[in-house]
RNA sequence: CGGAGCGUGGCGCAGUCUGGCAGCGCGCCUGCUUUGGGAGCAGGAGGUCGAAGGUUCAAAUCCUUUCGCUCCGACCA
């Protein structure tokens, strides 16, 4: 294998991209790694694809190990499949759609359960042949809203996805810990810091689901956690208990207040100098299943999610073209609007409040939950908040950013009723399976791991997934050096260390500083003082630590650092 | 989808208002010098100025259309 910096193409920029905005987007263009191609779109050249194929090797490996079995299915999906699921229509936008020359239609897989339904319907028909686990590592496509921080979040990335099929729950449930643990050990064995959380389970449907973070301060997802007992989830999900700490206001009684133009809560509450608490918001939503009243306090945020966990209607969405005579920004539970209401449970405490008077420019005082409305459903829709209680102790929540690199749910029976997946049990009757999928977004592991380890000089690659394990600096055109620097690239080779070579005539400074910015943790530098000393240097970049070793204990020296940090 | 902005050599940009030889820095090629933290000098290659149409003696520059890209927002009514 070609190691040799003079014949590798590694193509550095000395300057920032001005696309770039996170640090993992700026190093990989500048390191070489990536170049963009479209929106979302990037090209992995020689070093870039050689990160990635590292996490894949890890990932197989402890997969393997978990008992999964490694499938190839199509990028290009029949759209009947997806009809069939249900998810034609609940995909939107997001799925990419184009039609064959006999005008048939199809979707390039942004996700794989139907075809992976599909394929053991027909296949597996007996409990004696379940359970089954089926991998495989596949380009997806999302034709994402807002494609942004390079990899992070593109449009077209790789992915693990896993599937697993089952007769009963407690066997789901034994796959869904064996993957759990496996993709603990994979996210370890990346050298990768990251924490498990609870996680909705969004449009993928079902019951229990657990998402794997990398944490960095760029992370896109917010995750809440207890400093007390560890329980941990996205901000998406989370739960919290909340007191009441504000002063308590009086009920002033029924009152029509002109309120002209103040659509926001914001400025309600500065208008009517109240605390969000006593102010309700009220939002309209459409989805299958009809139109609601969702409310909140003033105070909180509603999540979308939870709040269509909550009326099981996976398409609702905020309806921003009104219902009837209704106005926008003026919106109130009370009165005869004909819509059914959905509370926040918080909502229901409350003494009184602001609504909107269902009239252009008036607000309502002293509306009492229970009394001049009744929800048809309460429970918990709004978004949980750092400094509110654990639900599961005393502790408080503390808020920290990750990036979701795995994901992890058990999928109940929902695509297998669909799509009948069905087994025949040990008495001959028909049942649907039980099903459970996991994925490792694979391109985003490798951001993640750029995002957590780097310094101002560049990346610091954790040792298992660095492109190369040594680079070996040679400064200079001196013979003598050449020919050591030969011997000691061959040296490491026979002992199986990926050693990049700098054999290149560049001048010291450019060696050093591309060196700092491809962040390979060991460098070796073999310059003048080698010549005076016969001592090298290895610079431990990873660690930012400098050693000085004899030219015979090299070879022993990082046999043994490869050791301990994990690699063999 | 709403708002804002940008498309000029591989990368970063100036030039556009006020039409008149297409420029600068980095990178790249050649030569000489230099050689422990992104060298110096000299010479050189590389552009249908995003695309189409129009105005004009003359368009990167003005007008029209269009495509692409980036940022903010798109759930707090």
């Amino acid at each position: 294998m070609i190691m040799k910096m003079s014949q590798l193409y590694i193509p550095t920029l000395k300057e920032k991209p001005v696309e770039a905005e996170t640090p993992s987007h700026e190093l990989m263009l500048r390191t070489g790694m990536i170049r963009r191609v479209a929106a979302g779109i990037y090209s992995f050249l020689p070093l870039g694809y050689k990160v990635v194929r590292k996490v894949e090797k890890i990932i197989r490996e402890e997969l393997e190990k978990a008992g999964a079995q490694e499938v190839h299915l199509p990028l290009l999906h029949p759209a009947e499949l997806w009809q069939e699921s249900g998810r034609w229509a609940e995909m939107g936008d997001m799925m990419i759609r184009l039609c064959d020359r006999k005008k048939r239609e199809f979707c390039i897989g942004p996700t794989h359960e139907e075809v992976m339904t599909d394929l053991i319907r027909y296949e597996l028909k007996s409990y004696k042949n379940l359970p089954q686990n089926f991998y495989q590592i596949q380009t997806k496509v999302r034709d994402e809203l807002r494609p942004r921080f390079g990899l992070l979040r593109s449009r077209e990335f790789s992915m693990k996805d896993a599937y697993s099929f089952h007769t009963t729950w407690e066997s789901l449930d034994q796959t869904y810990q064996d993957m759990h643990d496996a993709y603990c050990e994979i996210f370890r064995r990346c050298g990768l810091n990251y924490r498990v959380v609870e996680a909705d389970t969004g449009p993928m449907g079902g019951t229990d689901s657990h998402e794997f973070m990398v944490l960095a301060d760029t992370g896109e997802d917010s995750v809440l956690f207890c400093n007390l007992c560890g329980y941990a989830a996205n901000i998406e999900k989370a739960g919290s208990r909340v007191e009441f700490k504000g002063e308590k206001i009086d009920n002033p009684g029924k009152e029509e207040i002109y309120t002209p133009g103040i659509t926001t809560i914001e400025q309600l509450e500065k208008a009517l100098e109240l605390p969000g608490e006593y102010l309700y918001k009220t939002l309209l939503y459409r989805g299958e299943s009809g139109y609601y009243l969702a409310i909140v306090r003033g105070s909180d945020q509603l999540n979308e999610n939870k709040l269509m966990a909550l009326l099981g209607d996976p398409l609702l969405h905020l309806a921003e073209e009104g219902y009837g005579n209704l106005p926008a920004g003026f919106l109130g539970p009370q009165g005869e609007h004909g819509l059914k209401i959905v509370a926040d449970e918080l909502v229901m405490n409350m003494d009184w409040g602001v609504a909107g008077a269902n009239r252009e420019d008036y607000h309502v005082k002293g509306i009492v939950p229970g009394t001049d409305f009744t929800p048809a459903f309460t429970g918990n829709i709004r978004n949980a908040r750092p400094g509110e209680k654990c639900l599961e102790c005393d502790g408080k929540l503390e808020e920290i950013r990750g990036i979701e690199v795995g994901h992890i749910f058990k999928l109940g029976k929902k695509y297998s009723e669909a799509m009948g997946a069905n087994y025949l049990d040990e008495n001959g009757h028909s049942h649907p399976m039980i099903m459970g999928c996991y994925g490792i977004g694979v391109t985003r592991t490798v951001a993640a791991a750029i995002e957590q380890n780097h310094d101002n000089y560049g990346v610091k690659w954790p040792l298992p997934l660095a492109p190369y394990q040594v680079v070996l600096l040679t400064l200079g055109g001196d013979q003598a050096l050449k020919e050591e620097s030969e011997k000691l690239y061959q040296g490491l080779q026979e002992m199986g260390v990926e050693v990049l070579w700098d054999d290149r005539p560049e001048r010291p400074g450019v060696k050093f500083n591309e060196a700092d910015l491809l962040g390979i943790p060991l460098r070796i530098t073999m310059g003048k003082k080698f010549l005076e000393s016969g001592k090298l240097e290895v610079k431990d970049r990873f660690h930012d630590q400098d050693h000085l070793l004899g030219q015979e204990q090299v070879l022993d020296w990082i046999r043994n650092y490869c050791i301990k940090e994990g690699v063999s």
